[in-house]
DNA sequence: AACTAGGGCAACCGCAACTAG
DNA sequence: GCTAGTTGCGGTTGCCCTAGT
């Protein structure tokens, strides 16, 4: 058989589906399901690559997928598995069904990096008020290496000293999380003090101001992006980035 | 109302991995 | 074992929508 030269070919369509095309598509694959992505294109009366066929059924039309917002959950779980998988978002899709690596990777390319971003800028404008340090890269804050702040205790302008429990936390975009608890940030951008980082107000914790009013007794390490908050009387500090 | 900038996300591209002959 | 075809993956781009001015 001969084949027609490319130039008398069709060309093959691209960018946005079309609602035609998509219906196309749902077509044929309810009524022969999905058998060989690189002819059905053709067999679906689809001026498509059967890459983009896959891509449009995977991402977009499949019946399983889930819409709308990442719950807390699955947030939890992107980011405790970006911890040991890395960027590897199809084995973290498999974990959160009805997502898709696709999903997953858009959502740590917008939510996470940005804040990521955001945080570096923040971390070089304190230390620019550090004269002898030196600009910081984003790979010096990276979240797979998070020691327990060393401050112990807090005095307030009265004098009064309290101990200080500590844990590590993490702050993505909108979201902390924490090892106990995960928690939506109503107001990111709330900053009170830049020498004591950014303060919080969430649920029923009140922040704690640092600096003119606390005072942080053994800490020889600079952190940024602290969240102080009192709870029943007891000041808790979540690490939620840090500078060494 | 018009314009602009930024965010969100769908879609493309190139390459790697897999599979059948 | 080799090769060509197919599928899967991750990085990146660019379009569209919305909020701000």
């Amino acid at each position: 058989m001969v084949r027609a030269p490319n130039s008398q070919r069709p060309p093959l369509t691209k960018g946005t589906w079309s609602p035609e095309e998509d219906r196309k598509l749902i077509a044929y694959i309810e009524r022969y399901g999905i058998w060989n992505w690189t002819e059905m294109p053709k067999a679906a009366g689809l001026l498509r690559s059967g890459k983009s066929c896959r891509l449009r059924w995977l991402n977009y039309l499949n019946p399983d997928l889930k819409r709308g917002k990442f719950s807390r959950e699955e947030v939890e779980t992107i980011l405790k598995l970006h911890k040991t998988m890395g960027n590897s978002w199809s084995k973290i899709a498999k974990e959160l069904p009805g997502r898709t690596d696709n999903d997953i990777k858009n959502f740590w390319n917008t939510h996470v990096k940005k804040w990521l971003k955001r945080n570096v800028e923040q971390a070089a404008k304190l230390q620019r008020k550090e004269a002898s340090m030196v600009e910081p890269k984003e790979e010096d804050l990276t979240q797979n290496d998070l020691p327990v702040p060393r401050a112990t205790k807090v005095s307030n302008s009265d004098g009064v000293t309290n101990e200080v429990t500590t844990s590590s936390a993490e702050l993505f975009g909108d979201y902390i999380l924490s090892n106990s608890s995960f928690v939506e940030l109503e107001d990111y951008n709330r900053t009170k003090d830049e020498n004591a980082g950014l303060f919080e107000s969430f649920g029923d914790f009140q922040p704690v101001s640092m600096g003119s009013d606390c005072v942080v007794e053994d800490s020889d390490t600079i952190y940024i992006n602290q969240l102080w908050f009192q709870d029943e009387g007891m000041i808790h500090v979540d690490h939620l980035w840090h500078l060494c």
